[in-house]
DNA sequence: AGTGCGATTGACT
DNA sequence: GTCAATCGCACTA
């Protein structure tokens, strides 16, 4: 299907953009619940938008998470109530997104890892460089080049009615979700943090079952 | 001021 | 499948 098409279909459909108050007040719930949400970035050129399809739970006490040392200016937006955004910059080179996910003062966020590709695929291949679909939004870095997510969006509401980055609810019924361990860690390797949508060619990692 | 280390990716065998 | 580039940040002195 040209992406013209297939773009046009599901632009025709109502998106109804998340209120805070529908959002998980827990992180480990929060990341399971965001998996088959939208993301949405609008952009001067045009909406780019993904189903959400892997994500990774950093809960409070969590000595592989960020805001596990307490507040500092990187990871500040972590302790802003549940719907933040907050963007940081990994291994020199990729921007990644979390949501916040506590309530304000509270450190603790979602990684997204993955999405599938709804809305804006010609952006998204601008942005990344490639038109390898399985490659626009695959990963964390990815994802992030992709729907043009960077430091400048890092502390945005994104709940909030203006903003351009924003959660909207399902465009398509969510399939079974599956858990693993979290990807890229040396510390809390054992926990069954990772979240991700079980027959989805988009999901970035392993696969074991274990729901 | 110096050091070590990633919540990864893309290139390559 | 393996592997190293890359640089901001936190930690030590």
């Amino acid at each position: 299907m040209p992406d013209r098409t297939r773009s046009e279909s599901h632009s025709r459909k109502a998106l109804r953009r998340l209120r805070r108050s529908e959002l998980p007040g827990e992180t480990v719930e929060l990341a399971r619940y965001l998996i088959g949400k939208t993301l949405g970035h609008d952009l001067a050129e045009g909406r780019v938008s993904g189903r959400i399809v892997e994500t990774e739970a950093y809960p409070i006490g969590d000595a592989a998470a960020h805001a596990f040392r307490g507040e500092t200016a990187r990871n500040r937006s972590l302790f802003l109530e549940k719907g933040h955004c907050y963007v940081y910059f990994a291994y020199g080179s990729c921007w990644m997104m979390n949501v916040s996910s506590e309530e304000a003062g509270v450190g603790a966020g979602v990684l997204i890892r993955a999405l599938e590709p709804i809305d804006g695929l010609e952006i998204m291949e601008r942005n990344r460089g490639t038109s390898r679909r399985t490659d626009l939004t695959r990963g964390p870095g990815r994802l992030a080049e992709a729907m043009r997510i960077n430091k400048s969006l890092d502390g945005l509401d994104l709940c909030s009615r203006q903003s351009p980055l924003w959660l909207a609810a399902p465009v398509q019924p969510t399939g079974d979700i599956g858990v693993t361990t979290r990807i890229g860690l040396s510390r809390e390797a054992h926990r069954q943090l990772r979240f991700y949508e079980r027959v989805n060619p988009f999901v970035s990692g392993p696969k074991s079952v274990l729901i």
